[in-house]
DNA sequence: CAGATCTCAGCTATACTGAAATGC
DNA sequence: CGCATTTCAGTATAGCTGAGATCT
């Protein structure tokens, strides 16, 4: 049963329906470690950066900010995080990663790179790189001035 | 504000991430024509391969059979498909393309070009080749035997 | 005053699940 | 009986919007 030709050469529905693969498989390795994406992301920019404020960290992992709010109740509440009042800019939360939040994030790193292998189990090495040379192109360009 | 380097070289961010603008700029694209993603697919699949129930729609647009029902009300509302039971298997509904249909068949055909262009602005011709032939083969394995 | 930050409530669209009614 | 089809009701998630409270 195949899809409509007119769907299989275009770009717009390889990438949302890859997209939709892609998702299940990362999701199911982050439920392995009790995570989702959000989280994933968050604890990366944490440990990349240092500690931010939920609105950078929102701005770095393009996370809106409502949605931070809710993420870093989640991973506060499992101690990977710490968030306490920026004394020098009282509007702000200063989350800081933890011990428990680089082990976390340790985990969370291993399922992701089983995660690749599995996405682009079709493609040898040079074709990932070039894969991935192309979407980053293309990817910046949509996310340039935001 | 750069994103955390963990995510820029991960194909399933990239992949996902992508997804969004994708979607979004389709979306943009098929509601200038007063439909939406659902639509479009169901529309090519009739044009290609006839009429046919809503189970094999479903199956040939990967749309889960609940989404499907609501989405040929919608094209059946605006006299793009017709809905007919199918008297050989009476479990069926034959759904069959309009010549409004069609017509409005030519004006996404059209609207999703634009997409595309914009999708891939930054590559030529020939990279955007090569990204398609590498989706779509990563797509293919994820999609095999479903 | 404008503007940034955090938070909460709620919305949209895609994708999906469960169950019932009907028919093969 | 098992199995397929259509339909409806409801769920989950990502992404997003609006508004209020607080602070620079």
């Amino acid at each position: 049963m195949s899809s409509p030709s007119r769907l299989n050469a275009l770009p717009s529905w390889l990438i949302t329906q890859l997209a939709v693969h892609a998702h299940r498989l990362a999701s199911a390795g982050f439920a392995g470690a009790g995570a989702r994406g959000y989280h994933y992301r968050l604890l990366a920019a944490l440990r990349e950066f240092g500690p931010a404020s939920q609105a950078e960290l929102g701005r770095r992992c393009n996370i809106d900010r409502s949605d931070v709010v809710a993420a870093i109740n989640e991973l506060a509440g499992q101690d990977y995080v710490a968030r306490a009042p920026d004394p020098a800019d009282r509007r702000r939360n200063t989350v800081t990663l933890t011990p428990a939040g680089e082990r976390q994030l340790a985990r969370l790193d291993e399922a992701v790179a089983d995660v690749q292998d599995e996405l682009l189990a079709p493609l040898d090495p040079g074709e990932r790189a070039e894969l991935v040379w192309l979407l980053a192109r293309v990817l910046e360009h949509h996310t340039r001035g935001m």
